[in-house]
RNA sequence: GCUCGAGUGGCGGAAUUGGUAGACGCGCUGGAUUCAAAAUCCAGUGUUUUAGGACGUGCGGGUUCGAUUCCCGCCUCGAGUACCA
């Protein structure tokens, strides 16, 4: 070790230091410049083509970074520095997903605000990030947590506060577009995902609605909505847990119970989009895992959905449909209407039937509906799309002619419909003349758009049961159905005399979590309703019951149970003793279900009998649409995703409530700031943190936030929002974000800037976000698109995962206990436990006797005598001995590449081991085990960059990191290998300076005057650098820039023209020893903006191969034959070597396979 | 359970469409240099062997002149997801 560049040093020791390869002075001294100059900065406008390389962006947790974090960032500074080479206009930036929970646990403990803590970690990243010399543009960083940044998250919430998803467009569409339908036309046209059961109104109805009645209307429209949804809520613990900090109905911390709390919560109607998501997947470059993943979590399985009529419960209380005593409350009515519409279809008048037959087959030109639903009414015919009703009458009576005209008037004034009557008689005797009138007044009608859309009531509501079933084929089978303990129906059918039983299984699984309901699934539970459903084809009863193993979430939350197709359904009915029919032919259903739907053929099903799967399929959904008791149906498993966090540091909604409905702050007055709280906490009365806030109120007169209004006082003042968004609002745009680089105050991102970048041509990033924000993000961007606000369906074009990267825990084993066993007859003599701690190297007693001279040695027998008064091991020898050992976390930074433990520096470490024995190996070494784990501070098994970089340069951890191994691929971190690497770049430096005392030697001459195989070697390493980038193959390229340099260092090339392209080749990845040896190269400009060297086949052209002569496929020897050989003379010459003969052993060849410039093989 | 991915030396891994299995690096062994160490350089390193060879890519089959690569059946590990009707 030099001990200063003083005066005592020589001026010749001074020039070899300085022709050394100094990674840091490098390091730094380049850093600066990219940082000085903006190297690195991209420019919205360029001649270039355009690239956009992006890492998904840290959240900046309090630990900094480890080896693991900055993997998929090199690969993508690579990328994005082969692009730049390549001429492109490359956007590589970066920022940080700053909300998030880690900040605010930290706030509730510290108190300290989490802007100061998130703030800290933020520099403390960027200083870790610099020091590996990332090509970022960090001019364009985003923060999610800046109010200049989530002022436009707001802004787009507020965007999808403000859209509703139109069916029939397909598309996202402002509300403002709903409202103008609304009232020209009701909402019975609408064709849009919005809350279930909505009451239809007519335009007329629309118009009359108070303004906070057509908010709430509203609000089931649109696309951010408010819905009572079910949370954790910890009492004690005064918050709301996710599903994943609740262990066994009890939380994770603390160990206190769980509620199931109802609260209403904002929701994002993911779900209209569900079919687009998919779909969407077939046009982006995604690993094929993710993609399936996305799509198991989209869920979507095609059916039907299935309609099974309630029986009345007791026979004695009619049937009709006035006295559906079950059925009661105003909304039914249409249910019961329609029910009973259905029973009038089946049983027409002779004059309906007539007219009905005229009419259905569209003779007069205009689609007729028979005994269809209009309000509170059932009328005999209607024409949708003209808005004419016929009526046929019959014998009329007084009282029918008064209800007649009161609905007449009805229907006229508030719908609008025409009505035209008739007598049986003129339908049957003069059906000429009402045809003729019909059509004229049909011609005089004018046409109301969308007219094809029929009216159809709620699911649920007509008394009916639906189902969604993806075996409609197979409803013969059913012999009952189980509805999910929270159907809404359960408390309508239960019978009296099952009320009691029905309401206790309720409550019991009400106790139960979802998580144990989950895990527990061999139980079989369950309860008979007491109420029957009818077969829609057979009319049987089938009975209905309630079982926990059916899901209120999925589908309807009820299931035709057909056990001889379903494993679920027959173990439910097995348990409770319920007909299992089989409709399968040829299937043995005594042990199992048979659920086989390639060799399924039907039987005992009626009109099924025979069919296969697939016909069965078709021909039931045909029957049960012609019947009107069911569609095929497209079912998702995907939901909702609720959008409310009970937290503070998060986005503030830009909402506040005005007679309990949602208002949102004008879009010119966000952002929405977080207000100050003196505690992050929920409050007493469990509301959010934001509740705490003195001042959290709107004043919407003077558009600002207030304090809270007097009693009496403040008319215009309205509470805001105290729920904030989850972290994937922020991260589902922010590539957007960075597209903006000047404007950023006026838009989210100018439409210049998102038509100039489009889409993120490359995103790297972890796959635990399959389902998380790469959904989400999805979801918002064709959200985004369809309403015009930005030019993409789809975020990012290629995705990759890049893999963990492992650490590589060391154990130390301290003894529990010893057990000794008599060695004559086995029988085990004792355990000892020791009380002092006694840590022991790895492997030790595999050693055989040794060990058991070490375990004398070193713990005195006399301390076990004293643990022990009742067995007085005299001599260890007559023992066998087991020793158990527990296995503790040592820092890896005690242990060296031997795996050799500083014992000092462990003994330090804790007060606990300050005293400790250690049992060492015979040269007082200490070894510890191995093990691959996640890396993290808990195993600590975190090996840091910083170290690293401090140790053998950026360059070095880039490249090593690179080099590990495939980067989508996990892999163990061994820091003992990071030499090799290392080796590496201190030989590309030596390359560059061969001259007189390691000075840096580059000449001139061309390469061609020696042996010319430098040209070789540089395009050799050209070709397959450019294929391996574009290939992500970057550990493969690490080795071939090895073998360039250990073939270009034998051959002592120092020649110019392959030394220069050399550096640019290898700048993507150790970017700073590149600039400086391309500065010593006589160059000005950042080897960044070099043109990647252009590959040329010519000098790879070789005249002859060595080519594997083989014998019946296994290789003997080569033989090196110039390559213009034909196949025959190939063959002549291979028979024709003498060492042919030799493995031939006299046989004659039956056959030669020769593949000129591959392989020769001889068969025989 | 279902879906997806992966199994190659002591270790990380390579072999782009079936064509010389183990590139490159670590580690290990021996040597050179050094007072010594570090660093550097050289040689060797799948197993086995009677030194000819034999066996080797999780296991068992198959296709082929030839299989780490393709097909069938299993085993193990990892990831995701889970009573989804």
């Amino acid at each position: 070790m030099f001990r200063s560049l003083g005066e005592g040093t020589s001026f010749f020791q001074k020039k070899i230091i300085m022709s050394k390869y100094h990674f840091n002075e490098i390091e730094d001294k380049w850093q600066q410049i990219w940082r000085e100059r903006k190297t690195f900065k991209a420019e919205n406008k360029s001649e270039k083509p355009k690239y956009y390389v992006l890492d998904m962006f840290p959240y900046p947790s309090g630990a900094g970074l480890h080896v693991g974090h900055p993997l998929g960032y090199i690969a993508s500074d690579i990328y994005a520095r082969y692009k730049r080479h390549q001429g492109f206009n490359v956007l590589h930036p970066q920022g940080y997903d700053s909300f998030g929970l880690p900040a605010e646990q930290y706030a509730i403990q510290t108190g300290q605000h989490p802007a100061k803590t998130t703030e800290e970690n933020i520099a403390r990243y960027r200083e870790q990030l610099d020091k590996l010399g990332f090509s970022f543009d960090w001019s364009r960083e985003v923060r999610t947590s800046n109010p200049e940044y989530y002022r436009w998250t707001q802004w787009i919430f507020l965007q999808l506060f403000d859209s509703w998803y139109d069916k029939d467009q397909n598309k996202a569409r402002a509300i403002e577009e709903l409202r103008v339908i609304f009232s020209s036309e009701g909402n019975v046209h609408v064709n849009a995902v919005c809350d279930e059961g909505i009451a239809h109104f007519t335009a007329s109805e629309w118009l009359d609605f108070s303004e906070t009645k057509k908010q709430e209307i509203l609000l089931k429209y649109r696309l951010t909505y408010l819905a009572e949804t079910e949370v954790n809520w910890c009492p004690q613990l005064g918050t709301v847990l996710a599903n994943d900090e609740i262990v066994n109905g009890v939380s994770e911390r603390g160990g206190y119970p769980v509620v199931r709390k109802k609260m209403k919560q904002w929701s994002m109607r993911i779900t209209a989009y569900a079919q687009r998501l998919l779909d969407g997947l077939d046009k982006i470059d995604w690993p094929q895992p993710l993609k399936d993943s996305q799509t198991n979590w989209i869920g979507r399985s095609k059916g039907a959905t299935v309609e099974f009529k309630v029986l009345p419960p007791a026979p004695s209380e009619g049937r009709g449909a006035d006295s559906a005593g079950y059925l009661t409350g105003n909304s039914k009515i249409i249910g019961t209407l329609l029910s009973r519409a259905k029973e009038m279809r089946k049983n027409p008048t002779k004059a309906e039937s007539v007219l009905w037959n005229e009419l259905r087959t569209k003779k007069v030109g205009f689609k007729f509906r028979q005994q269809h639903p209009i309000d509170n009414y059932i009328v005999d015919f209607v024409c949708l799309s003209k808005r004419l009703i016929i009526e046929v009458d019959g014998e009329i009576h007084q009282y029918q002619l008064e209800k007649d005209g009161e609905r007449e008037l009805l229907l006229k004034e508030k719908k609008g419909f025409k009505i035209l009557r008739f007598t049986n008689d003129e339908v049957i005797n003069n059906l000429e003349t009402v045809l003729s009138k019909i059509e004229q007044t049909l011609k005089i009608l004018p046409s109301i758009e969308d007219s094809e859309q029929p009216q159809i009531p709620p699911l649920g509501a007509r008394g009916t049961i639906p189902v969604f079933t993806t075996r409609p084929d197979t409803i013969f089978g059913v012999s009952f159905m189980t509805l999910a303990p929270e159907h809404d129906l359960v408390s309508k059918i239960t019978t009296p005399e099952q009320k009691e039983a029905v309401e206790n299984y309720i409550e019991a699984t009400a106790k139960r979590s979802e998580r144990e309901r989950m895990a527990d699934v061999k139980t079989i539970t369950g309860v008979f309703t007491g109420a029957y459903a009818e077969h829609p084809f057979t009319g049987d009863s089938i009975p209905i019951w309630i079982g926990d193993y059916v899901l209120a979430g999925y589908g309807t939350g009820a299931v035709m149970s057909v056990p001889c197709g379903d494993q679920r359904d027959y173990d439910f009915a097995k348990h409770f003793n319920l007909p299992i029919p089989n409709i399968f032919k040829d299937a043995d259903i005594s042990e199992e279900a048979y659920s086989d739907k390639d060799n399924t053929i039907i039987t005992n099903s009626d009109f099924l009998n025979d069919l296969n799967y697939q016909q069965a399929t078709e021909k039931i959904i045909a029957a049960l649409e012609e019947k009107g008791v069911g569609e095929g149906k497209i079912n998702y498993r995907l939901r909702d995703a609720v959008f409310s966090r009970q937290r503070y540091w998060g986005e503030p909604f830009p909402i506040y409530y005005k007679d309990e409905m949602p208002h949102p702050i004008p879009t010119e007055c966000l952002p929405l700031r977080l207000p100050e709280v003196e505690k992050y906490l929920p409050t007493e009365e469990g509301e959010p943190p934001l509740g705490r806030a003195s001042k959290w109120y709107w004043n919407e007169k003077n558009n600002e936030v207030v304090s809270p209004p007097l009693e009496g006082q403040g008319e215009d003042i309205y509470p805001l929002e105290l729920n904030t968004m989850p972290g994937w609002a922020g991260s589902s745009w922010y590539m957007f974000r960075y597209m903006e680089d000047a404007k950023r105050d006026e838009v989210f991102a100018s439409k210049e800037a998102l038509n100039y970048w489009k889409n993120v041509d490359l995103y790297i990033g972890g796959s635990e976000h399959a389902t998380g924000h790469l959904l989400y993000s999805r979801f918002w961007v064709k959200f985004m698109h369809d309403r015009g606000l930005v030019p993409v369906e789809e975020p990012f074009k290629k995705l990759i995962n890049q893999g963990m990267i492992l650490g590589e825990s060391a154990f130390i084993q301290r003894i529990e206990r010893i057990y000794f066993e008599t060695k004559v007859d086995g029988k085990p003599f004792g355990y000892f436990s020791i009380d002092k701690t006694v840590f022991i190297s790895d492997k030790i007693f595999e050693k055989g006797e040794i060990g058991k001279e070490i375990l004398k040695d070193n713990l005195p027998l006399r301390e076990l005598d004293q643990k022990s008064n009742e067995y007085i091991i005299q001599n260890i020898d007559s023992y066998r001995v087991k020793i158990i050992v527990n296995n503790i976390h040592a820092d890896v930074s005690f242990v060296n590449i031997h795996n050799e433990l500083d014992i000092e520096a462990f003994k330090n470490w804790r007060e606990e081991y300050k005293n400790a024995e250690f049992i060492t190996e015979e040269d007082d070494s200490f070894k510890v085990s191995r093990e691959v784990e996640k890396m993290s501070k808990s195993k600590y098994n975190v090996v840091n960059p910083d170290d690293i970089c401090n140790q053998y340069g950026a360059d070095t951890l880039r490249m090593y990191e690179m080099f590990l191994g495939p980067l989508e691929q996990a892999k163990p971190w061994n820091t003992a290998g990071i030499t090799g690497v290392h080796g590496f770049l201190k030989k590309l430096w030596k390359l560059y300076h061969s001259g007189p005392n390691d000075s840096f030697y580059v000449t001139d001459t061309p390469p061609s005057e020696g042996l010319g195989e430098a040209l070789k070697t540089l395009h050799k390493t050209i070709k397959k650098t450019q294929e391996d980038i574009e290939h992500f193959s970057f550990n493969t390229s690490v080795s071939s820039f090895m073998i360039a340099v250990n073939e270009l260092t034998s051959q002592n090339c120092n020649s110019r023209e392959v030394l220069e392209p050399l550096a640019i080749l290898i700048s993507p990845y150790a970017p700073h020893i590149a600039e400086e040896l391309w500065q010593k190269l006589g160059h000005s400009e950042s080897i960044s903006t070099a043109p990647f060297p252009k590959f040329e086949q010519q000098y790879l052209v070789e005249s002859s191969k060595e080519y594997p002569i083989s014998f019946n496929g296994k290789m003997r020897f080569t033989l090196e034959l110039p390559l213009d050989l034909s196949k025959d003379e190939i063959e002549s010459a291979v028979m024709a070597h003498e060492k042919t003969a030799q493995y031939l052993e006299g046989r004659t060849p039956k056959k030669v396979i020769i593949v000129p410039g591959k392989i020769v093989n001889i068969v025989g």
